[in-house]
DNA sequence: CCTTGACCTGTTATGATATTACATAGATAT
DNA sequence: ATATCTATGTAATATCATAACAGGTCAAGG
């Protein structure tokens, strides 16, 4: 892509301030939790992934996680980052941005979600807006057409607070 | 990926049964009335493009719709067609659906459009529904967050009638 | 007319993203 | 303990996308 290594955005989680050690630390006994129901393993490579997701309030492209996998003993060839984000967004505790090629934790898994994605163009924060209201309008636009929704992606592209004040 | 040439669905602008070349045709009429206000041209292969878009009633790869503008006689080199691509999309004579990294025709240019993209997970047709309901919800759910959005990608998987009813 | 500049097209080369296939190792269940 | 299922590691390759530059077309103004 272009834009690879873009500066960390200021704030994120909504644009607004937060205590992030707390935020990660939840993130993870929130994985923990959600598996144990079902017959999945959070092994290393998945639940390193995921922290790696954490650690960070942006979307990582699939060859970062990697790179960070790799220096941390494990494989360093692409399937083992994609299989562990698949899992990870296969269990609902990421999620794929498509407009990024890029994969980020998922702030209220356990939640019944239906994220949006809010991408700044100007900064690259991506914030994971909660978007029931707008799945269940795209659920009813869908029913009208016979169609079963399974899966959906919601992103919307455009200025951060923060940004668009700056300009 | 791994569905390349996938059989062409049965039916498709909202799953329904409809005049093929007639849609076909009206769509290269609107699409030089939208451009005859801005001061852009509808050139040769932007024009091919767009056809060939509209032949299909499914999203093309850019190399697919590459290959054919070959055949045609137009340069074979990617560029070419991504730029053709974009150039469409910036218009809002096609869309881009991200999840198949593929590009379809728009069915509602001119109108104000927010589409939803419907796409079904076994036979590959992709449905542009008219989404200002989707839209103003998502638009609602931004505002919140003082975000402003500028362009929006709305997409779903999931099962048409026609592969829900086979099923 | 004929030059200038904007824009379009073509091509080479390369970069970035993602998957297939197969071999090995670890966990689970009987 | 052994069969089985699942997960990991690696090599090779497929697929998608862009940068950079050269040459061509066309319309506007001198």
């Amino acid at each position: 892509m272009h834009d690879h290594t873009p500066p960390p955005p200021k704030d994120d989680p909504a644009f607004a301030k937060h205590d992030h050690h707390r935020c990660a630390g939840e993130g993870l006994a929130r994985a923990e939790e959600i598996l144990a129901g079902r017959k999945v393993r959070l092994t290393p490579v998945r639940r390193r992934t995921l922290e790696i997701l954490l650690e960070d309030h942006r979307a990582l492209g699939a060859y970062e996680v990697l790179e960070r996998l790799a220096a941390d003993g494990f494989g360093n060839q692409p399937p083992v980052a994609y299989r562990a984000l698949e899992f990870l967004v296969d269990h609902g505790l990421a999620h794929r941005v498509r407009r990024l090629n890029a994969f980020t934790a998922c702030r209220h898994s356990g939640q019944d979600h239906a994220p949006a994605f809010l991408i700044c163009r100007q900064c690259n924060a991506v914030a994971e807006a909660p978007a029931d209201a707008v799945r269940s309008a795209l659920d009813t636009t869908a029913d009208k057409l016979g169609f079963v929704i399974e899966r959906s992606n919601i992103e919307a592209l455009g200025l951060c607070p923060a940004c668009r004040d700056a300009a």
